[in-house]
DNA sequence: TAATGTGAAACCGTTCACAGCT
DNA sequence: AGCTGTGAACGGTTTCACATTA
């Protein structure tokens, strides 16, 4: 794949809290820790360190403290960090607590796996509804959540309202895909077509290209 | 998502051209220039410039013309860039023309979608073999390629001799699958397993965490 | 003593601006 | 005149090293 990304600002909002801007990379990185901070929870450990923290993810101690003093999380010095209280300032900071509600455009085969992923849930999202254009499928649920027809797209938007919009179309019709969503009040897309959207800038894109992955990988290896 | 990218060297090492070291993000827009490129051949058009191409993928002119002129692409001053032979040096550059072998392992709903996917072969990418660990699926053909006994891995391994696995199985066994492949002479993992993998140093692995990106996306929405 | 938090240095990639071809 | 190729400036992230605090 390649995951590019778009929208340059960042910029803290809300919450008391201390300041920093976060760069992409940390973003990713905090997105990390607190996958491996609730493995942590989960078998009962109650503190870690910058040192463990960082093998855990391949990152350098100095800049899992880096990443976590900037979002103000107060580790203990001569002790470490508290698993509980670091979870949840960063799931403070990464919008978890907040419901965010998703759609799902084009259900074929990896729509099909998007819609059974359970994993996005854990981290506070729900699939609002899927669509597609192939009559075939409506009506059908999948994952606990029902395909209707792209005619409807507006409609769902306008009442449920979601932020997110998940695109699992073939690249030709994506950009247009996007354009609708984008029309309909959608305020970021997860973009796995493999085109470069292009869209008003400050709207939010992840791009996620498969192929585009290998072939990085391929490089990678060929110049090893 | 998060797609995080390990191994830290590069460096060019056969072919009689020019060096210089790629970046990582620079191989990223790289592999995106090259497909407006084929879509570009596709369309009839011959030639090309920086500016246009950096709309395209939505980097500068400035961007373009340094990863351009990194791989050494003799443009035309004054001119532009011829589009077949940019496409040819980019894809020799990337690896095109490498006939690259790789095995899935893991063929749940994502690992389906996988198989299903048309794009991995355009880039000169084929599937050599597909494994699970359930009896009911041995046998089955999915998009092209059989599914096999995850117990017949070292066999496969030891005959195609694949160069690249992609995991997309449940994160508790990923580490072990990887650790496997990798014994078998694997030297690339693309792996969609939420896990970071520990691996020896200089092993190539791109993650793709479906559930990271998507949070990524959150923070950028609520950070606008 | 142990491990955080953070200035300051080092490093890397992007942007600028212009010389050099065509 | 137009657009590439690239040295040099710039900006931002990572690394280093150490003062700080439990």
């Amino acid at each position: 794949m390649n995951t590019d990304h778009e929208t340059s600002d960042s910029g803290g909002s809300d919450e008391g809290d201390r300041r920093a801007e976060l760069s992409t990379p940390a973003v990713g990185r905090l997105s990390l820790y607190y996958r491996e901070l609730h493995r942590l929870l989960a078998s009962g450990e109650t503190s870690t360190n910058s040192r463990d923290l960082g093998a855990m993810v391949n990152v350098s101690p100095a800049v899992v403290r880096r990443d976590l003093s900037s979002i103000g999380s107060i580790g203990r010095r001569g002790v470490g960090y508290d698993v509980a209280i670091l979870a949840e300032r960063i799931g403070a900071v990464l919008g978890s607590g907040v419901q965010w509600k998703a759609v799902l455009i084009g259900v074929g085969s990896l729509g099909n796996a998007l819609l059974r992923y359970r994993g996005f849930e854990r981290l506070g999202f729900s699939l609002a509804a899927a669509f597609d254009t192939d009559p075939a499928k409506y009506g059908h649920e999948v994952g606990g959540t029902t395909v209707r027809s792209l005619d409807d797209l507006e409609e769902v938007l306008a009442t449920a309202k979601p932020e997110l919009a998940i695109l699992a179309v073939p690249s030709e019709q994506a950009s247009q895909v996007a354009t609708r969503v984008l029309a309909g009040g959608i305020q970021g897309i997860l973009n796995f077509a493999p085109t470069t959207l292009r869209v008003p800038p400050g709207t939010a894109i992840i791009n996620v290209d498969l192929a585009s992955e290998l072939q990085q990988l391929a490089f990678r290896i060929q110049n090893r």
